[in-house]
DNA sequence: CGGAGGATTGAAAGCAATCAAGCTCAGTGG
DNA sequence: CCACTGAGCTTGATTGCTTTCAATCCTCCG
């Protein structure tokens, strides 16, 4: 539903797995962590509700935001048996913990396999799309990309419109989209300026022109 | 071998996948594609030897290096069916084509899935890597950090020291980074008034100072 | 009412992009 | 053998955008 207008965003879904016993369903406060970079792995994490945030630091302390986890995709997945990102809940959100025993051993459970290989080469197709957000030329075109990323996968309804619940504030898609706090901020207000959105709040956007959005994050 | 001072960027191999008969070697020269975006996916490649570099253009004609594929990289990971990215040789190169079958069903072939799981994982964690490099302020960082990852995949022995053969032109780099040739050219030129790399041609780099350019490429 | 955190806006500084001019070197042909 | 050529690399000068630093605003909340 959340990506009536566009699917360039959407998981493919390819493989269905409905939660067997040892799939347990967990809360949590925004804020709170689910884990951190170098647990050990033991369970992926499907996002039911809310929205996740994969960080990495950096030893000078800089942060980067990996990717945010939206309803529908699935996070957590290891490399060597590790967490290879930080993972906090931006909002509060609900997830399904998928145990993942044994990666090696796909004849163990084949269903699992399968919905953790479909989840993984998801990742690295939107994994790939971010990449071109980041290489756009000018800080306005990144943030277009960026809302209209947001508005594929979260967008709402709205009248005649369609509405944005910023689930992060200017920091995160600062270090989303290797910017500053600042430059975001001055990005929205020319986009406002422009007439292609309206700010109810500083977290709630109004998409007023979904066309010229496309154009400035697709690059023309 | 190639990694024995640094293991951050060496694949895990946790899966030994030993050809069977409908894995076929496949020699590329420099310049020649082994995909192109969009392409059914029926292989993954197994990069023997050389390298290559997979690319996504936007609508307005500017290309992204997506990453390369160096020796024991395995490449093409399909989603939803297709390749997701152009592949070509920047030099000339041996692969092992690995027919992928149904990713869907994991019994089929539980060695093949192991085999695949593996390397989608290594690459997701690759793909955050270069995340890292993109988000470092300083074009000399992105540089510095770019180095590193080269010298660590494909450095040689050389004296006292150790080099780096670039399989790929500045214009490449570029585009890897989010920069462009001339920032290239110039941060390489201050990397070697630093005395941190010599060039013994523009596509032959002595790293002198291994240290100083971790230094750098870290972030302090 | 006052305080705190985030967001916005302003002014100045810093860095990469752009435009343009040489340079190097390999390949080519007189 | 050497001039010519072209592609890629380097360097210079200028422009433009983002960052930085700082001040103000806004809203929520004690």
């Amino acid at each position: 539903m959340y990506a009536a207008h566009s699917d360039d965003f959407r998981r493919s879904q390819t493989v269905a797995y409905k939660p067997a016993p040892e799939c347990l369903s967990r809360k949590l406060c925004a804020g709170q962590h689910l884990f951190y970079e170098s647990d050990r792995a033991l369970s992926v994490y499907e996002v039911v509700s809310g929205v996740l945030r994969m960080t990495r630091v950096q030893k000078d302390g800089r942060r980067h935001v990996i990717t945010f986890g939206f309803p529908g995709d699935v996070v957590g997945l290891p490399s060597e048996g590790m967490h290879t990102t930080e993972c906090e809940a931006a909002i509060d959100t609900e997830v399904i913990a998928h145990r993942i025993g044994r990666l090696d051993r796909p004849d163990r459970d084949p269903k699992l396999h399968a919905f953790l290989m479909a989840a993984a080469l998801d990742d690295i197709r939107m994994l790939q799309d971010h990449f071109l957000m980041l290489g756009r030329r000018l800080a306005d075109e990144k943030v277009a990309a960026f809302l209209k990323l947001l508005l594929d996968r979260i967008g709402q309804p709205h009248g005649a419109y369609r509405l944005i619940r910023l689930p992060m504030n200017r920091s995160d898609i600062a270090d989303y989209l290797g910017l500053t706090p600042e430059t975001i901020s001055r990005s929205i207000s020319r986009l406002r300026s422009d007439k292609i959105i309206a700010l109810k709040d500083p977290l709630t956007i109004v998409v007023r022109d979904p066309a010229g959005l496309r154009l400035l994050a697709d690059g023309e």
